[in-house]
DNA sequence: TTCCCTTCTGAATACGTATGTAATCCATTG
DNA sequence: CAATGGATTACATACGTATTCAGAAGGGAA
């Protein structure tokens, strides 16, 4: 036998049609149950494996997910969002449950990503993950649409397009973290994130930040946000500034644990404790936040959760049923850097 | 137009064959230069796009590579060790430049992934990840081999067959570490990790420990010697057994900083101070190295660069061309569990 | 027996591309 | 003018599988 075996080469050693072969291979009723060992014996013999891509060719399915990942615009070259590769694994682990192959790209968010995976029948649906600007992405959300193309995000409801989307309550998690430090007694607290409608899930945990803070009957003193791109550095930038504004001050929401990471660093060089001095909190729970020092207070998102629903729903909405959009609660990780423990 | 369009439809508007369209899109120079831009115009137009499946399954070839993620076998199920998430960010970009796709896999070392990707023609080769056992899996190896397939792993050299291996100087780094510990004048030094044939990597690195500690006149007591599988629990474990043994201690080579991690977890809870009682010293240099308490001295391998070379030297096989292992010089990465800025 | 029905198998074809081989065109040359 | 040859293009086929349609074999009922 020289080369790979084919589904004629089993025919021809179980005395059958190629025909046969493959409906056995793939189970088929129609062929019986005597016929069908014998074939998959001699499969299992010749070291035998389907053709992927006769086999997508044929049937016009791949079986294979296609997981897009944005960078941040800004961030290190090679850097990934620590958020998104903890959910690689769930997605991973659930693609191979499911029998699916995952193919996975870095994308430009300007780039025409959208249009590369529509007709390749590379992947029968596309995993977009990523923070962007909204403005630009969902045009190319709608191309997705009209295409047909399946496909689920991480995020934030889309405003002008009804896809399916999975993501966190990150309102009710704004609100959480802010609440958490208003009742341990802060008064002066300041956001760091982007606070703009290009970024919407950031927007909307300043919105619960700003909630928590009118309810408990403290004003929403807009000079205490300071606007930072998700990078560790930004967060230091923006502390600084904070900082140097000399407004009072003595607890920090911020919008991600990266960022807050940058906070803390900012904070340890102008020799102010945490969280003596300045509460922190974070969102996210990235494996880091167990390790910074003090210990970041956060807003968990199951990420392993979230990455088992996107590709959930992802196929069910390629076996053409419906599949509706999930927001999962967040969960409130109390450590050293909100002062709760002290 | 209904459906996605083909080359035919191309060939139709275009007035040529479709073999011409098909070699227009490739750039042959078969095609005169006049006719190729008007068939790339009108493929253009038509939103064309090669069918992957198709275009694989004719010309035998799928450029796409698959990277087979193996879990240490102990590790929690939703975690991937972050040394190999953060190659995963360099791979898929290398991956990107060169014009390939990237599959992505989570396999058991025990399973028969060598097999699944052989004869299906999903990838045009392996890229291979993990530590594991290395007893059955060279015979996979070997395997894979014998067959022709082409790969590509992380890791330290096989005895048996001839690989092309990236991997870093493991020996040399764990001397390094070693040295950099006793130079600060610690005496009674401990090794965690395991020390076993099926775990190449950790060998050599207590292998550098042992080379160091004899060059400095420090005797191999073999009894500062504690195994533990590549996990935070185990090199928690680990150190209460190191400390239980009652022998003199003053410093920790740990064989990986997420075992460090458990390390450093272990000394706080017996209430030991680091580095000023015991010095640490990790290996890899994962994200979180730099958050511990205190931060993590330890020998960084350079991921990034690891990541990119993989992918080159397999492209190189691939093609056809020779492809020799290459093995990285380690990194000193100098911060506070040491004690040198003490 | 005849006829039909069930159960299984085979022949033929399509999926969309890439490429070896044959054909055409056109200009040049002896 | 015929022949040659270079430059393009067209034709035909193969890649390996999945599925439609048609056919064969066997059994039971009338």
């Amino acid at each position: 036998m020289k080369g790979k075996a084919t589904s004629f080469d089993i025919a021809y050693e179980a005395g059958v049609s190629q025909s046969t072969v493959s409906r056995a291979l793939r189970n088929s009723p129609l062929v019986s149950e005597k016929t069908k060992s014998r074939i998959k014996a001699i499969a299992k013999e010749l070291n035998y494996t389907v053709d992927k891509n006769a086999s997508s060719l044929r049937s016009q399915t791949s079986t294979t997910l296609a997981l897009l990942l944005f960078e941040d615009p800004t961030s290190d070259d090679s850097l990934v969002n620590p958020f998104f590769l903890s959910m690689l694994g769930s997605i991973t682990r659930e693609c191979g449950l499911l029998g699916y192959d995952l193919l996975v790209s870095f994308q430009e968010l300007d780039a025409d990503w959208h249009s590369v995976f529509k007709d390749s029948n590379k992947a029968d649906g596309l995993i977009l993950l990523g923070y962007g600007n909204y403005l630009d992405y969902e045009s190319k959300l709608r191309e997705l649409v009209n295409h047909g193309t399946h496909f689920v995000r991480w995020g934030a409801e889309t405003k002008s397009i009804e896809t399916c989307s999975i993501g966190c309550d990150n309102f009710h998690g704004g609100f959480q973290i802010t609440e958490h430090l208003i009742k341990l007694g802060r008064k002066n607290l300041a956001f760091v994130g982007l606070v703009d409608d290009g970024a919407p899930e950031f927007m909307a945990r300043y919105q619960g930040f700003c909630k928590a803070l009118t309810k408990n009957g403290l004003s929403t003193n807009s000079a205490l946000q300071e606007d930072a791109v998700n990078t560790e550095e930004a967060g230091f930038e923006a502390t600084l500034k904070l900082l140097d504004s000399g407004k009072p001050l003595d607890a920090i929401v911020v919008a991600s644990d990266l960022m807050a990471t940058g906070v803390l660093n900012a904070l340890e060089n102008k020799g102010l404790k945490v969280p003596q001095d300045i509460a922190i909190v974070g969102f996210d729970d990235i494996p880091v936040a167990r390790y910074t020092k003090p210990a970041l207070t956060t807003c968990r998102q199951d990420s392993a959760a979230a990455g088992v629903l996107l590709v959930d729903k992802l196929v069910e909405l390629i076996k053409g049923n419906e599949a509706s959009s999930s927001f999962m609660k967040t969960k409130l990780i109390v450590r050293d850097s909100c002062g709760a423990k002290l």
